[in-house]
DNA sequence: ATCTATAACGAAAACCTTTACTGTTACCCT
DNA sequence: AGGGTAACAGTAAAGGTTTTCGTTATAGAT
């Protein structure tokens, strides 16, 4: 045919290595039983030989299985992210699937970017772990028939499967346990608001603040941006206020270690003065000065669960799996949190009536 | 059965519903001025209303162009790594390609199918992050013509752009400082041994210390691994020294912050006690406790010197780039590191008293 | 020995797009 | 007005693989 300069190692090449016809090598070297053993050795062996790589663009293009699985995340500064990435590429590569990941910043548009390359690139099924969906836009790969697997509410969407997160069993425990240990002015900071999940936990502690009879002053519930830099910053807020928290509780562990490192910066101690924990507990939380109390919800149950909702749906596209798994939240306690030392102090001087001033928390 | 209600919305269907060939839409939707700008609307309203997004395998296929660029990172819960591939993803996006992340873990054998991905998915260049390249792995994607960039000394791969980083002077810089301030007793912890980039560290390290005319005890050099149990490991050594240094220098922050986990739960004060000093500077190092001393590799300029290698290559892949691009490192001084309150005190009371407490460190 | 069932292989279609090539139209210049 | 040319649209090939279908060879059964 046409004479070509550079040498194209495509199957064509280890066909004729091996003096066969190209059928016989894409079936040897896919591992059907209807080619002679002898005959399969030799083309392994032929493309061992020429360092036979076989182009997975054509082979998505015919077989309409590119072998990829996407998975969208918020960000992949954020710690979470990673080891959620970890865990989940490790479980697609023990199937078989390569993952392709985007990841959103908290952009809407950049969210529809993420989703239009996951179309193009014929992904087998997509996981979004970015704990606040986008309805239509996860509508819209629904319609494709590619397999969805996104966290949110139970059977919010048709046709995807679901993941739940526990998120009031964990603040539950976590408020629990800094009210037996005396506190009660504890304040939260939360995740940007924009993120359905954000909301949820948000509502959870206010909900277990409520199981402790303890109303939360408007002033003690903080939005922040699952940032360090927006730990920071609440907390900054929070130690200014003339009545101030005893404990902060966070949304997530980067923004905890911000408070962290806010009160330490205004020479507090943990947990002396100021007790704090987290959520999520990335890797990291067993490292800070102090190691910090969190609330564990394990990236990996996540992770595999995610998997196995897409695998699921990939095996039995008919019947949607739709699975509503449940992923627990339990607290850790490490160093973080103690008994306030601001308690004691605080009975023999109520300050409470300053309080009483503010409608808001007068009772 | 191949009972698909499927709709295969492709090219085809956007040129029916447009009037027009398919041609016509492909030239259209790539901005081919050889098409009429009214019938060129006329195409893209048509694949707007079916939705339409282009395959990519197929267009990859035949273009030869992927849109894809591949980069290959260590590992990916080592938060330097994000930070990188956040720079490097936002570079490529800028210029049109998309990413395809790789990581290795430091092992050989997952380094091998990060190539071998590569290769499959016709990447159109890729980015060897991983401080320690894989000659050989790396001479096989030269041969196949993609371009290729790596960390590494110069000119040491025929065909390959290489990056170099000043690991030398971020050192010296450390060293220095801390001489300055009255340390001779100075270990380092460095990355595993098997990563090119963890010698070059561990030998500038020396180099720093013979221009201080302080020679290192082999007991003040310890291998590490670059995680924070392998920092906390390594300070766990360190201190049970008979004779302990007054500071610690590590081949990157993660170590760090494992070490001043150990320093501080032995009760410890840094600097005071003992002064730590990273590399990388993290995002993080601004939000440990204290904030970490570290030696700034700014890995922005890492991505965007590798993206700019390989973009050139793909312009111009006759005369090949080779750049050897210096990437600076300088010291950015922040808490972790000050005076040594040991330095002192060793004179009148040679810590003693610990030694009589714990028999484990008498000797 | 003949026929059938089956295993093994090859030829070719199909996947969806880009692009070189070809054909058509319209316009401009002389 | 006619020829040349520029601009545009369509046809078809190409890209590398999987997979269907058809063919050949082999073995088993009668």
């Amino acid at each position: 045919m046409t004479l070509k300069p550079r040498t194209p190692v495509d199957i064509r090449a280890v066909a004729k290595r091996a003096g066969v016809s190209i059928a016989t090598v894409s079936r040897a070297m896919n591992g059907i039983t209807t080619v002679d053993a002898e005959l399969a050795k030799r083309v392994m062996r032929a493309a061992e030989e020429l360092n036979y790589t076989p182009n997975t663009q054509a082979r998505a293009l015919v077989s309409g299985r590119s072998g990829m699985i996407g998975l969208i995340v918020s960000e992949i500064t954020n710690p979470f992210f990673p080891e959620l990435i970890q865990s989940f590429e490790d479980s697609a590569v023990k199937r078989g699937y390569e993952i392709l990941i985007g990841s959103t910043n908290y952009s809407a548009e950049r969210m529809m970017q993420c989703v239009r390359r996951m179309v193009e690139r014929m992904v087998e099924g997509v996981a979004v772990m970015t704990f606040g969906m986008d309805e239509d836009l996860v509508q819209q790969m629904v319609e494709r028939g590619i397999p969805v697997v996104s966290i949110g509410p139970k059977n919010s969407l048709e046709g995807a499967s679901s993941l739940q997160v526990d998120f009031r069993r964990g603040l539950h425990e976590a408020v629990q346990h800094l009210a037996v240990i005396g506190h009660r002015k504890i304040a939260f900071i939360s995740g940007p608001l924009s993120l359905d999940s954000a909301r949820q936990r948000q509502k959870a502690f206010q909900e277990a603040m409520s199981s402790i009879s303890t109303p939360v002053p408007p002033q003690f519930v903080i939005e922040g941006d699952h940032t360090m830099e927006g730990g920071f910053a609440g907390a900054e807020k929070l130690l200014s206020l003339k009545e101030k928290p005893t404990a902060i509780v966070c949304s997530n562990d980067m923004t905890a270690i911000g408070v962290l490192h806010a009160v330490s910066g205004r020479g507090l101690k943990v947990p002396d003065d100021i007790s704090i924990i987290g959520f999520d507990d990335i890797h990291m939380a067993q490292f800070t000065v102090p190691p910090l109390t969190t609330i564990r919800m394990a990236c990996s149950d996540l992770a595999t669960a995610a998997l196995d909702a897409l695998l699921h749906d990939t095996a039995e596209p008919m019947r949607k799996f739709e699975a509503t798994r449940m992923i627990p939240t339990r607290l850790i306690v490490r160093q973080t949190s103690g008994y306030p030392r601001q308690h004691a102090v605080k009975r023999t001087k109520p300050a409470a009536k300053k309080t009483s001033a503010r409608p808001v928390s007068a009772d």
